[in-house]
DNA sequence: AGCACGCCGACT
DNA sequence: GTCGGCGTGCTC
């Protein structure tokens, strides 16, 4: 880095310039001259502190060095290089480069979403007196007479140093009020959020060390207060090296307060100092734990080594319960013994404490977890154990960005997982398409794992850009689920109203009788998705998304499932003004009310994102069914991921029909990746599990694919319809959204964009999609 | 994201 | 006649 740098500096006096990419969606970088003081230190990859706007301060990030001077404007300069070293390096800066051009957004969006919020500096605002200030104005209230009392002190203070002065919480105003009196002015400074961890050590005195006779003094002193002999005898069983003892751990050994050590403390008996940490050091033991390979597993990872020789990427398909978990970490183990980094990405909802744990004692080393449920300070924690060297990062899909300077190795596990794919804010990008170009940047290879491969990597593979290596058989010889359709229609025939067929409902009890653990599958949740007027028909929309509300039996509202707007319960048809609202449709919520009410007895928990809200809830429920506190789990696409449950031996899927029918060019792909994901729960430590399917349409392609365990074949029908459709993985789709608040302007600014795109990139006028958001 | 510039309704 | 509403455009 520091060579590349020098090569823009021949001459130190020359004017130097840095292009700067700022947490804001604008079009371009912004380029800053860098003052004389700072040549010799400034960085590619370093944050800078620079003013865009009139007022606003930013940390920004510099990207690219130059000694062109613009010509049409006079760059403002970087006020200040905030830290030491580079937060990231020349690799991300290509990879920003990259997303920003192919998904179609700023270098800023792109900034937003890779770096911690604590690396983006805050703001705050400084409180300085004005000069015409004089404290002794008459005019001035008590609290204002406090802060001139203060700011006379102090020279220049915060917001919160305000606040804490006066004892509350609202103090804007005030401040508005001297402002406006100009009596003091205010001035933005870029605040570091990002607070370090510190331990407390405790250190016996130099003059004490080694020094029994003075120290058997100190014991006798110490006698009339036992709770700090008592410590010191603490300190001196835990007191191994001259490191010192751990404050907490002397606290606990003890069993005394921080009263009971501040005497001693007092006395120069004993000293405390302080050291920052880095959360994620490792702490706990590792239980090491050895992993046996079978052989196909074996076989696979000699395949998969094969391959990398002349392929960048492999895919390793192999059906569920195969064990590709094993062969991760024996790649893993591979890489880093060699001195290699590793980046193992998984769907976000995988990374549970429980399974990081359990991977670091299969792996004998400490993973470091990146995901979404980390905090900010947790989040700067783990960028700086990266920045370090760190070996093995396991993290959701937001763990490309991290800033790694090498890399050999990325695991992708659940390749097919649309959770990979970020669809709201900018960047839209799929965390495994991403993973490939960086793998490409850092020469890495790939390794792409599931049970039911994405048809974009069945394409790759077909044109032998991946390699491919199977697992077809279960790890300990299990044997593959039994699966039975339950057709509807029949049922219905006979008398069936209600959601859950009279044949699952045995199925179930049957399982619970003999001791063993089912569940369910609704990919919908609330009480019913539908809310609507029996007499003219209308249905509730959102106001903002015209999408039906979701009603919600618990909290009796209407909520939007798109933009999570809650409505109160609407009993007179806005339409038609009749009384004569209705629900209709299943979600997990009523599923859970119908099931109580045939089995009683059954203890029945719900899984989907209104169960799992808070922070460990989602952990709390899965270790609850491991311990067979509940016997049967309703859940949503959450019951699906990765989770091995021992003594589930019955999974039933309610509404098949639900997944084949949705308006999506990939929801065949996905009603299949989903049934199969479930299908493959059960029946994993000693017998057959057993799968049973609901649905209204039991001759359905993916019905019989599913029930005749034809993968190969359901990919190849659906490869064919799409490259006759003209979809991906053949052709690429671009989604264009048109906003205006006045309809017809839309739909006026929509028709000429839709005439001049078909002109201008000759794409066929037939294959008309519109998309109004 | 902010903030300034700029053009149309309810007030002194 | 002005204050202020938020629509539009710019930020080195």
């Amino acid at each position: 880095m520091a060579d590349i740098f020098e090569s823009y500096h021949p001459d130190a006096s020359a004017p130097a310039y840095a292009t700067v990419v700022v947490p804001l969606k604008l079009p371009k970088t912004l380029t800053y001259s860098v003052p004389a003081a700072l040549f010799e230190s400034i960085q590619i990859g370093q944050r800078v502190e620079v003013q865009v706007g009139k007022s606003k301060v930013y940390s920004g990030i510099v990207v690219d060095m130059t000694d062109i001077m613009p010509s049409n404007y006079e760059p403002r300069p970087i006020l200040s290089i905030v830290d030491d070293l580079p937060i990231l390096f020349d690799e991300q800066i290509r990879f920003w480069k990259w997303l920003a051009d192919y998904y179609c957004c700023t270098l800023g969006e792109i900034m937003i979403a890779a770096l911690p919020a604590h690396l983006k500096l805050a703001r705050e605002i400084q409180i300085l007196p004005s000069p015409f200030f004089n404290p002794d104005y008459p005019d001035l209230s008590h609290k204002e007479y406090l802060i001139a009392e203060a700011l006379k002190n102090n020279g220049e203070m915060s917001i919160e140093g305000i606040q804490k002065l006066l004892n509350q919480k609202s103090v804007y105003r005030l401040i508005k009020k001297l402002i406006e009196k100009k009596y003091i002015f205010v001035k933005e400074r870029l605040k570091e959020r990002y607070v370090p961890k510190i331990k407390k050590y405790i250190h016996l005195s130099e003059h004490l060390e080694g020094n029994d006779t003075e120290l058997n003094e100190v014991f006798k002193k110490l006698s009339r207060a036992p709770k700090q002999e008592a410590l010191l005898l603490a300190f001196f069983q835990l007191a191994e090296n001259s490191s010192g003892v751990e404050k907490t751990e002397l606290l606990v050994k003890a069993n005394a307060a921080t009263s009971h050590l501040n005497p001693l403390i007092k006395k120069g008996i004993l000293f405390e100092s302080k050291k920052q940490i880095n959360r994620f050091d490792k702490e706990d033991d590792i239980d090491e734990k050895e992993i046996k390979l079978s052989p196909a597993q074996t076989t696979a990872i000699d395949e998969i080594e094969n391959h990398f020789k002349e392929k960048s990427t492999v895919l390793l398909h192999g059906v569920t319960g195969s064990g590709k978990t094993n062969i991760y970490i024996e790649l893993i183990k591979k890489t880093i013994v060699e001195g290699g980094k590793v980046l193992y990405l998984v769907p976000e909802i995988a990374l549970t404490t429980q399974i990081i744990k359990r991977l670091i004692d299969q792996l004998g080393t400490d993973i470091i977890p990146y995901h979404s449920r980390l905090n900010n300070n947790e989040r700067v924690d783990v960028w700086k154990k990266i920045i370090d060297k760190h070996p093995v990062v396991l993290g959701a899909r937001s763990a490309v960005f991290l800033p790694f300077q090498q890399l050999d190795l990325i695991i992708v596990d659940e390749e097919h997982d649309s959770s990979f794919k970020q669809y709201d804010p900018a960047p839209r990008y799929n965390a495994r398409d991403a993973a490939m170009v960086l793998a490409n940047i850092f020469r890495a290879k790939v390794l792409l794992g599931t049970a039911t491969p994405s048809l974009e990597s069945i394409h790759n593979v077909n044109n032998k850009k991946y390699g491919l290596v199977e697992l077809k058989e279960r790890y300990g010889g299990l044997q593959m689920p039994r699966i039975e359709i339950i057709d509807l229609k029949k049922e219905v025939q006979i008398g069936f109203t209600k959601q859950i067929s009279a044949p699952l409902i045995d199925a179930i009890k049957y399982t619970l009788d003999n001791n063993e653990q089912v569940i369910l599958f609704q990919n919908r949740r609330g009480y019913s998705p539908i809310y609507k007027c029996t007499t003219c028909e209308n249905k509730i929309k959102c106001i903002n998304c015209d999408v039906n509300l979701t009603y919600h039996k618990y909290r009796n509202i209407l909520n939007c499932h798109y933009c999570g707007y809650d409505s109160e319960l609407i009993e007179v048809c806005p339409a038609c003004g009749n009384r004569t609202m209705e629900i209709k449709g299943f979600g997990t919520e009523r599923i859970e009310d119908e099931l109580t009410e045939s089995l009683p007895e059954a203890r029945i928990q719900r899984l989907d994102l209104d169960t799992t809200r808070s922070k460990y809830s989602y952990e709390k429920i899965i270790h609850q069914f491991e311990n067979k506190e509940i016997d049967i789990l309703i859940g949503t696409q959450m019951v699906t991921k990765g989770l091995d449950f021992e003594h589930v031996s019955l999974v039933g899927i309610l509404s098949a029909d639900m997944l084949m029918a949705y308006p999506d060019f990939r929801s065949a792909e996905r009603a299949y990746q989903l049934m199969m994901q479930v299908a493959g729960r059960p029946g994993r430590i000693h017998k057959q599990g057993h799968v049973m399917i609901q649905t209204y349409q039991p001759d359905h392609r993916i019905i019989h694919h599913i029930t005749h365990n034809s993968q190969d074949e359901f990919i190849k029908e659906e490869l064919t319809q799409r490259n006759e459709w003209k979809y991906p993985p053949y052709h690429r789709m671009i989604k264009i959204s048109v906003k205006h608040k006045k309809t017809d302007a839309l739909n006026d600014g929509a028709k000429i964009l839709a005439i001049e795109l078909r002109k201008q990139s000759g794409v066929y006028p037939e294959n008309k999609k519109t998309n109004q958001r």
